[in-house]
DNA sequence: GCCAACGTTGGC
DNA sequence: GCCAACGTTGGC
């Protein structure tokens, strides 16, 4: 999951404990985190429009499949006129902290492993906010963020 | 700040 | 249902 850490850092989540992902306006990534994220789910969270950008830490789906009330408030900036708390178009989920790593796994290092150089995050013009990670990746990655920090 | 790579909107 | 115009994302 990837956001933008002027907005909501890792440090906001570790202070936060469990925070509700809102926000989420893309039917990709709606769809994803709808039809694919369950509870307990691990997640990689990624910091976007950062220096630099890359990997941060780890989280954990605690609740999936709530209707985003943004969508509902004309005073939000991500109020959406076509939905309704009768007929929701956006959902979001509830993301808990588990860790923050010393040091970022950078895009660039991500994008120069042999074994990550082909995740989804790596691709060219790849925006999506809620993105798939195939388990090998995950586990990659996690080991690498896990490292110790020279 | 630039701009490539999308996604969305709306006229037709 | 096409597609041009427009808006957004996000690395650089």
């Amino acid at each position: 999951m990837k956001s933008e850490p002027d907005v909501y850092s890792i440090d906001d989540l570790k202070r936060d404990k469990v925070t509700f992902w809102d926000g989420v306006r893309n039917y990709q990534a709606r769809n994803f985190m709808r039809d694919q994220m369950q509870e307990g789910d691990e997640v990689l969270f990624y910091h976007s429009n950062a220096k630099p950008p890359g990997v941060v830490g780890l989280a954990k789906i605690v609740k999936v499949g709530i209707p985003d009330p943004t969508a509902f408030d004309p005073q939000s900036e991500y109020f959406d006129p076509k939905s309704s708390p009768e007929n929701p178009r956006w959902y979001g989920v509830e993301v808990q902290f588990l860790e923050k790593w010393k040091a970022p796994v950078t895009l660039e290092e991500i994008k120069k492993h042999p074994q990550l150089k082909n995740m989804l995050v790596a691709q060219k013009g790849q925006r999506l906010s809620v993105q798939p990670v195939e388990a090998s990746h995950f586990r990659t990655l996690k080991a690498l963020g896990r490292r110790k920090v020279l």
